[in-house]
DNA sequence: CCAGGATACATAGCAGTGCTATAACTTGCG
DNA sequence: CGCAAGTTATAGCACTGCTATGTATCCTGG
C-alpha cells in the first residue's frame, strides 16, 4: 500500500466512481475541471487520461451515464393497451428525467454526435417508435404513417421545447402546456381520431416533476 | 501615437471588430480564446475588458450579433396575401440561417437567457407572432387559437429538429423532410384546412441552402 | 510460492487560459 | 495650455488540460 491511499483494488471502481462524481458536480452546477472531479475522488489526475484518455473521454462517458439514466427511465414505463397514452407517457418520462437532470441532459446533447456506445441512445427513440407501431397496428394511426418518422418529429418537437426551457428561454408552464397541444397535433396528422387522440394524451400528462 | 499602433480613433469600432472577429473564428471553428480575438484585432486583452467587462461580455456580444443577423434576415421575408405560406417562409429563412452560420446559431442558445438587448431576440419571434394572428384573422386558424402560443409551438419544433441536425445527431434530411409535415400539423390543429394548408407549406419550402 | 511483465499510479512540470494591478498613453474639456 | 477621465500595454496571478518520468501494484506462468 502506497503512502497515503486506500486499497482501491478494482480499476473498473475508479471509472465509476470519477464519473459518478462529474455527473453529481454537474448536478451541483460546480465547474467540473480535471483536478476539482479527481480531487473528490482520491485519485491523481492521472486516473482521467488512463481509464478515459482525457478530459473530453470523460465527459463522453457522462453522457453515456445520461444516456444509460434516461433508458432506465424510460425502461418503466409500462406499456398499457392504449399505444398513443404510452407515446405520451415515454415522453412525460423523458421531461421528467431531463428536469430532474438538466445540466445532464444539456451535456448530453451538447456534442451527441460521439458517444461510447450509441445503442443505448438509439434504444430511447426506439421504445417511442415500438409505440407507435403498436398504435398503427391498433388501427389509431393511418396505414402509411411511418412510425420511425413520427418518433422523429414528437422526439425533436418536445427535445427543442425541453432545451427552451432548461436554458431558461422559456418558462416551465410553457413546456407543460404546450407539450400536449403538440402531440394530439401530430398524433391527429397521423391518423388519430380527435377526441380520442385527447383522451389519451391527457391521461398521461402531466408529468411527475420534482 | 505609441509605438506600432494603428490610429483607432473611435472606441465602437475596435467593440464591433472585436465582435466580428470573435464571430469569424466561431464560423471557421477555431477556438476563440480571450488572446486570439485580440491577436487578429492589434488590440491588447484590456481591450476586451474596457468594452465587455470579460469574456462572457465578448460571448453576449457575439449571441447579440448572432440575434441581430438572424432577425435582419427574417425581415427580408416579405408578407404575401397568403399568411400561412409566411410562416413557413420565415422558418425556411430561419433554418437557413441556422444552417449557414451553425456555430453563431448554437452559441446563441448556449445561454440565452442572459442578453444585451432581448427586444431583437422577441423580436423574431413576434414576425412569426403578426403571421400567425393574419392566418386567424383571414380565417385560416380557428378562432379561439391563440396566434402566440402556437408561434411557441411552432418555434419550439422548429428549434429542437434545426438543433439536433446542427449537433449531429439528426442528418439534415430529416430536417427538411419533417419540417413542413411537422408545420402541416401543428396549423391544421390550429383550425387551417388540410388540402390548403399543405399547398402553403409546400410553396415556401424547403428554404434556400447554401 | 515466487519472479516478471504489464498496468495503473503519484508527482512535477509544461504551455495555455481568463483575469487583474499598475503605469503610460491619448483624448476631451475648461 | 493643463488637467481629469478614459484606454491602453505590460507583467504577473491562479488556474486549466495535459505529458513525462519514475514507482508501486496486480496478474500470470513456471
Amino acid at each position: 500500500m502506497y503512502p497515503g491511499q486506500v486499497p482501491k483494488t478494482a480499476p473498473p471502481e475508479v471509472r465509476a466512481a470519477l464519473v459518478e462524481r462529474a455527473a453529481t458536480m454537474l448536478a451541483r452546477r460546480e465547474p467540473v475541471t480535471l483536478r476539482s472531479v479527481v480531487a473528490g475522488t482520491g485519485a491523481s489526475t492521472m486516473a482521467v487520461y488512463t481509464h478515459f484518455g482525457g478530459m473530453p473521454g470523460l465527459w463522453r462517458a457522462v453522457r453515456q451515464e445520461g444516456f444509460e439514466r434516461l433508458a432506465a427511465r424510460l425502461a418503466t414505463v409500462a406499456p398499457t393497451d392504449d399505444p398513443v397514452h404510452d407515446v405520451v407517457a415515454l415522453g412525460a418520462a423523458y421531461v421528467a428525467n431531463a428536469v430532474a437532470h438538466p445540466h445532464l441532459y444539456r451535456a448530453m446533447f451538447d456534442e451527441a454526435a460521439d458517444l461510447d456506445d450509441r445503442s443505448v441512445a438509439d434504444g430511447g427513440l426506439a421504445a417511442l417508435v415500438a409505440a407507435a407501431e403498436r398504435a398503427r397496428a391498433a388501427g389509431r394511426f393511418a396505414p402509411d404513417c411511418d412510425p420511425e418518422q413520427l418518433a422523429l418529429r414528437y422526439w425533436a418537437s418536445g427535445h427543442g421545447l425541453t432545451t427552451l426551457v432548461l436554458t431558461g428561454v422559456l418558462p416551465r408552464e410553457v413546456l407543460l402546456a404546450q407539450w400536449p397541444r403538440i402531440a394530439k397535433a401530430l398524433f391527429v396528422d397521423a391518423g388519430d381520431d380527435p377526441a380520442r387522440c385527447a383522451r389519451s394524451v391527457d391521461a398521461a400528462w402531466p408529468p411527475h416533476l420534482p
